[in-house]
DNA sequence: GCCTGTGAAGCTATTCACAGCT
DNA sequence: AGCTGTGAATAGCTTCACAGGC
C-alpha cells in the first residue's frame, strides 16, 4: 500500500482538501464522479488513487467521507505531526507563513531564521525567528525534518547544506537554483522565475 | 518543430539559464553530457529537447553556445517581449517582484494591482501599482496577456475571471484554489500549501 | 574515440471498459 | 441501474544503443 508517485500524492492532498470542505458542509459520502467534477481529475484516476492508499468504497454509496478522510490523513500525515523550519523571513518567507500557518493541524512552521537584527528574536505569525547562526542547534533541538528555502539564490545552497547537516530530509526550495544535496534528501523545487517564464510561454500557445 | 510538452519547456528554460551563466564566463561551446552534469538531466534527454526546438549541434564540437542560446530565445520568448500583470501586492506579490524583476529581458511585470490605499499609485520595484478597480482598463490598454494571482484564496477566482475578461491567456496561480476558467486559458498552479505538504510527505519516505 | 541524432525499447501514468456487487 | 475495483489498453515520457560523422 505504500510507495506512491509524486503525482498521486499531489492529487491525494487535493482530494483531502476538497473533502474537508464538503465535510464541513455536512456531506457524508461521495462518488468518484462527483469528486472528479469538483477537482478536475477523472473518476477513474480518483478510484485508482484511493485504491493506492488501501481504502475501499462501496458501489452502492460511494466513499464514506469520514472514513476516507481518516484514511487520507493516515496516509499523508506523519503520526505525531511534523515541524518545519523556514529559512529566510523576507517577503517570501512571510508569504509562506501567511498562506500556511494554521492550515494543517499536523504540520507546523516551528522555526524561522533570518540575519536581519530587526527580525531576530521576534515572533512572526506565531513563529519565533532566530538568527541564522542558531540554525543547526535549533533544528536539532526541535528535531525538525522539513525545511523551506526562501532566501536569495546566492545563499540557498549553503543554507540547504546546513539544513541537511542538521537532519532535514525534505526541502521546499523557492530559489531558482538546483540544490546539490545527498540523494536521500527530497527536494521540491518551486522556482519562482521558471514558473513565470512557463506561464508566459503557454499564454501564447493554442491550448486545444 | 512546435508543440512541446510542459516538461520539455521547463527543461529548456533551465538549459537557457545554465547556458547564459556559461556564456558570461566566456564558454563558447558545450557537449550534451556536460550540460547534463550541470543541470541534473541525462544527456539523451538534453539532446532530445534540443532536437525539439530544431537546433543541431555537431558531433565534433557539441553545441555552439551563442547559436543554441539564440535558438532557445527564439523558441521560448515572444518576439516583441511580453508584459505581465501582478494581482496582489502583499508579501507574496513583493516576493515575486524581488525574485523576478529585471531577470528576463523579454518578460516584464508592467502592472501591479492592490486594494490597499497605501500601495495604490506608487511604484514597487519599478512597477506601478494601481487600484484593483482599474484592472480591466489598464490590462486592456497595455495589452497584457499574462497574469499572476498573488491574493488570498477567497479573492482568487473573481480576480482570475477579470484577468481573463481583460484578455489574459496565461495565469500563474499561487492561491490554493482550482481556478475555473475557459479551457483556452493556461493556468500554472503553484499552490503554496500543497508544496509544503508534499515536501513534508516525502521527507519521511525512503528515497532510494 | 567520442560526439550527435534518433529509431526502438522500456517505463510510468492515465484511461477504457467491464465483471461483480447492491 | 449505477457504482467500485481493476485487468488491459493506450498514451506520454525517458533512456538505450548505435549508425554516421569528424
Amino acid at each position: 500500500m505504500n510507495k506512491v508517485s509524486q503525482k498521486t500524492i499531489e492529487r491525494l492532498i487535493l482530494y483531502r482538501r476538497q473533502l474537508l470542505g464538503l465535510n464541513n458542509k455536512g456531506t457524508t459520502s461521495i462518488f468518484s464522479h462527483q469528486l472528479a467534477v469538483q477537482t478536475g481529475f477523472t473518476s477513474a484516476q480518483i478510484r485508482r488513487d484511493i485504491m493506492a492508499i488501501g481504502y475501499s468504497g462501496s458501489p452502492a454509496h460511494g466513499y464514506d467521507l469520514e472514513k476516507l478522510l481518516s484514511s487520507l490523513n493516515d496516509f499523508i500525515d506523519a503520526p505525531g505531526g511534523q515541524g518545519v523550519a523556514l529559512v529566510g523571513l523576507g517577503h517570501l518567507g512571510r508569504a509562506v507563513l501567511d498562506y500556511f500557518q494554521g492550515r494543517r493541524p499536523n504540520l507546523k512552521i516551528m522555526l524561522a531564521f533570518d540575519n536581519d537584527p530587526q527580525k531576530v528574536n521576534r515572533m512572526a505569525q506565531g513563529c519565533p525567528c532566530y538568527h541564522t547562526d542558531e540554525l543547526e542547534n535549533r533544528i536539532i533541538e526541535q528535531k525538525v525534518k522539513v525545511g523551506i528555502i526562501a532566501v536569495p539564490a546566492i545563499e540557498s545552497q549553503d543554507l540547504a547544506e546546513r539544513l541537511v547537516r542538521a537532519g532535514v530530509r525534505g526541502i521546499l526550495n523557492y530559489a531558482p537554483v538546483k540544490l546539490e544535496l545527498p540523494p536521500e534528501v527530497y527536494v521540491e523545487n518551486r522556482d519562482m522565475i521558471l514558473a513565470l517564464e512557463k506561464a508566459a510561454f503557454f499564454a501564447r500557445q493554442v491550448t486545444i
